[in-house]
DNA sequence: CGAACACTTGAGAGACCTCAAACAGCGTGG
DNA sequence: CCACGCTGTTTGAGGTCTCTCAAGTGTTCG
């Protein structure tokens, strides 16, 4: 059973405007800005990866589905964040919008002389970062108990999101994009964080925007330990 | 609760070795051989990270332990994997033998000039594997079921353990090691492999022996689907 | 041979999943 | 403007599976 059965291939990219792009430290290259509706997807697991993608605004959820048929949400990206590098020819998950999304795309072309290094480091880095996030799920997946993950995605995204308030985050995903990243069924996720309100431990002002009142113990709750 | 509190840390190097060693494409350094026992400590986790390690016999695990003290196994090392490297200062792993290993140590050293983008492409090939490792991971931690994890990981294992007879695995660690990387109880890893050895998937001709009768079987288990 | 250790099996409790229903937000059409 | 339907979310009840606690079996090593 796939839990969202969305996967619309729909490659609506803008012509491609070739303008310079804000040098960041990770990216100092030219790229091609693309606007992104809901539910969109970038690229799909197996196709080939000539891109890199940076998001500027909005959101994406990188995924696989597994051949039960689960679908498995690897990792998320927002503001700022890169994905979409492979190593090798094709790309290993699917990423699909999570709202209106813009991002900045990089083709993947055989790098100038003197930037060749420059281009290793940025590979480096971005493997360095996937490595993380991989061995952070790993961590996140290793407690059995649905109140320590969903404590642990909240502090993640706590140090992802709270752009401004510490206090405040809107997650731009759904309760299946969580359950999906958790492992866990939507219902759990949805039990998971009404107990949490019930404890104080946050408020559910709406859907989507959840104020953490007690950051202490959700971090304690990341233990799984009470 | 702490799974195996057995985290003794025994520096008995032998005297560094210096000797030319085989020339494989991704060390093509000069190390020095490590002999270590049983249980021995490679490094721990906070450990400077000075070190690249390769296994030339036996085996290796490699390990966390949450706050909640929890042990989690991140990945073993067989022959011929390397294991210890970091990029920034200290490793984020404790590794430990599993039985009588041979290590080979390749000091972490200021590469020489020419030598550089060689030592990049053997630390981006390394960080491929780590990655690729932790993406395998989080897949099989994505399945709910005892019975799925334990498949998944011994097809894994025959993949890099069955030298030789593809349908034979001498599992070098302990049901508890296996316990500790799949997130489970020493219990249900029992009862799974049980399981499968009543429904002839396969034979445990003795405790450290593993013969599969029906790989199809197995693979299909990995899914959670039957 | 005995003791320590690792592994296996059993019984009961708790947690998550499945199935089901109710609720809320939102856009559409009358 | 409101009814309606659709989608996404929340809550409830029961079953199943894993974990906890416990006892028993087999191995290895002194």
């Amino acid at each position: 059973m796939i839990s969202t059965p969305r996967a619309v291939m729909t490659e609506n990219f803008i012509p491609p405007i070739r303008q310079p792009i804000d040098r960041s430290p990770t990216s100092q290259t030219i790229g091609s800005i693309v606007r992104l509706a809901t539910h969109e997807t970038v690229f799909m697991e197996g196709d080939d990866a000539q891109s890199l993608y940076r998001v500027m605004a909005g959101a994406v959820r990188l995924c696989k589905i597994l051949p039960g048929g689960r679908r498995l949400i690897t990792d998320f990206a927002f503001k700022d964040d890169q994905f979409g590098l492979e190593l090798d020819a094709h790309h290993k998950v699917t990423a699909e919008t999570i709202g209106p999304t813009v991002l900045l795309r990089t083709r993947r072309c055989p790098p100038m002389q003197q930037e060749q290094t420059e281009f290793h480091d940025n590979i480096v880095d971005a493997l360095r970062r996937d490595l993380s996030a991989a061995q952070a799920h790993v961590v996140i997946l290793g407690h059995p108990e649905a109140r320590a993950r969903v404590a642990a995605f909240l502090m993640s995204m706590i140090r992802r999101l709270s752009a401004g308030h510490p206090h405040t985050i809107d997650l731009p995903m759904s309760r299946q994009d969580i359950a999906d990243h958790l492992c866990l069924t939507i219902e759990t996720v949805c039990r998971s964080l009404s107990e949490l309100r019930r404890a104080h431990v946050i408020d559910i002002p709406s859907r989507h925007r959840i104020v953490i009142k007690d950051v202490n113990s959700l971090e304690t709750m990341t233990t799984g330990e009470e």
